[in-house]
DNA sequence: GCAGGTGGTGGAACCGCTTCCACACCTTCT
DNA sequence: AGAAGGTGTGGAAGCGGTTCCACCACCTGC
């Protein structure tokens, strides 16, 4: 492996400058540049980006964890992510994340190694302790889609999101709308699918609508699970008119339920999913349109800024705005619709040709 | 930030001591074991990864190059490949690459700086000077979806997998069958689409069909564009009554163009795509199933234990099986089928509710 | 013509860890 | 009892950069 040293042998000068030259430092004669630079061509040599971490104290590298396995929406997240990281002198570390051990193990580690100048922490909590620890360490860190203490923060209204998907459906003349979204207690502790559900209830309460427990129902994020839980919906004597998903994905299994029990979408049952990932457009899905991509954009930019400024971060929470995206798996209970025929064909083409 | 030799002080024990400790080694006494335990966590210590790697020469790091932009199949084989780095001592450093200008620097920068113990690299091929002083550095390099000299590879075979698709179609009694796929000579190097096409001519030459220029459209790897490019074909004089789409990504193009035309699939046109993403179990499309997860596992496999072994990895061509999944986007040509209505209503359902 | 810059440069110290060598102490064998 | 061989341990020498300090020409101004 060539070396500083052997660079500044060749060139027939010392260490101290050829780091300077490739430092850009404005401390050396062109004549002597020019040297340097024809020797670390010649000797095709490479700085060692350990070694030069290790003198500055710097990694170059930002830190991202994200359960990707879990969640499609984190995909479009990472995009946004990427995207900002472009052009910065930051290498991506990806840390998936899966289980709750997992979990726990994972952030230990990230924070013992301290092997990163910064972090980005997707859609689930860190645990406060290591939070603590990595502030105390001066490591900024930044939350996309999860709370925490201290820290900076992107998110959305998921209770908004909730009731803007149900508001939706009331205002379409459903009263018995169902609900399908995470266990609350899920081991990694995400929690956007239960503060969605708390505005579906607030909605529901606000129509005078009672409690009906046997309408909502809970299981993994995942398309077939909530699929099993919308077959149990449309099994039910008084079938709901209407079920909002907590995600686009599980409204997918929604709507794979409604075709098995032979049911027209939305004729017979209208669904609402969240998210609006990449897929929903193209399958007609009415749904909560959240900006994945901008989220992720974001929540790397405020890093950069952080790292850039030298300061921690301003702790304050970014909220992205929500909104409806009417599409063709929602219409008035019943089927009925001002003007059926119009709406439908606009409602095909729109989505045609996007 | 406290290093090893305030453990070593504290505890009352060398710094090469406390480092064995860290390591595991098993030339250390169980009492001084304990005291320098004890001093690791009374001081809240972590080893610095940097310093590590400077002095062993290792990075605990490797790069995987992945264009996930452009390609949606890069995220299922980006599962694969964190499945199998789960347990291993490795973090993985995404570059992600969506020009060609950015795709050359990329590489420079990082056969450059060296900071990867072991380089994955999905879908584009690399130049061939970088990927030789990779090598000459004993960086273990592995290839999945690309080709390139004296490294192992994970591939399919995409002119079979193009005479598959063209095969099922002209065996449905398809004769008019259009073709639709990336830009042969596209800037990032991809080369898939080009060698499925060629299966594709070959088995349509095989059937004694002439060439029909004006049935093959190239444009960007986008489902739009490919919706515009089956908007042209469907237009036609003589129309295709099949489309084969050098992906499920541009298959949803063509049946986005189909609805638009108020053609019905698969009765007026017949759609095979190629992956076999997540969607297109959903969406009913038939395709030619690979292996995208599996092969994002493999070449990681293959990496990591190249990198197990010391030796650089045998430059070996995997080839992952391909197989036709039948849904409900083919039937025979004109619609004609046996037990058409039972098909017909399936295939039907399923696309009113997509 | 000399003190006092100033631009350019070499070299050593240091970053925090691993690893090798030397050595002290304790068995065990002859 | 003394040599030989093991263990466990301390300490110093790297790993390959950055950075600071010292220093050497020069050049400027009086």
């Amino acid at each position: 492996m060539v070396t500083i040293s052997d660079v500044a042998r060749r060139a027939g000068v010392g260490e101290g400058t050829v780091s300077r030259v490739l430092n850009d430092s404005p401390k050396v004669s062109p004549a002597t540049r020019g040297k340097v630079l024809e020797a670390i061509d010649a000797l095709d040599y490479r700085p060692s980006a350990l070694a030069r971490g290790l003198s500055t104290g710097r990694f170059s590298t930002i830190g991202v964890v994200i359960p990707f396995f879990t969640h499609a929406s984190a995909f479009e997240r990472l995009r946004g992510v990427a995207a900002a990281l472009h052009d910065a002198p930051y290498d991506l570390v990806l840390f998936n994340v899966e289980s709750p051990i997992h979990r726990a193990e994972q952030f230990a580690s990230l924070t013992g190694r301290a092997g990163t100048d910064g972090l980005l922490v997707m859609s689930l909590p860190p645990p406060a302790t290591e939070l603590a620890r990595l502030v105390a360490r001066d490591v900024p860190v930044v939350l996309v889609d999860a709370r925490g203490d201290g820290v900076p923060t992107v998110l959305i209204d998921d209770v908004e999101g909730g009731r803007i998907a149900t508001r939706h459906l009331v205002e379409l003349g459903h009263r018995r709308i169902a609900f399908i979204g995470d266990d609350p207690d899920n081991a990694l502790g995400f929690t956007s699918s239960t503060h969605r559900e708390r505005g579906y209830r607030e909605v529901l309460a606000e129509a005078g609508e009672p409690d009906r427990p046997e309408l909502v129902r809970h299981g993994a994020h995942d398309r077939a699970v909530a699929s099993r839980l919308a077959d149990e919906l449309l099994a039910l004597p008084e079938r709901p008119t209407a079920v909002f998903a907590a995600s686009d994905v599980q409204a997918t299994g929604v709507l794979e339920a409604a075709r098995r029990a032979g049911l027209e979408v939305p004729r017979d049952l209208s669904v609402v999913g969240f998210d609006d990932i990449e897929l929903s457009e193209y399958l007609g899905l009415t749904t909560v349109h959240q900006r994945l991509y901008d989220s992720g954009e974001l929540g790397m930019r405020l890093l950069l800024d952080a790292l850039a400024d030298g300061t921690p971060p301003a702790p304050v929470v970014h909220d992205l705005p929500l909104r409806l995206v009417e599409r063709r798996t929602t219409c008035p209970v019943g089927g009925a619709r001002p003007g059926p025929t119009a709406r439908r064909r606009r409602a095909t083409k729109g989505a045609s040709t996007t």
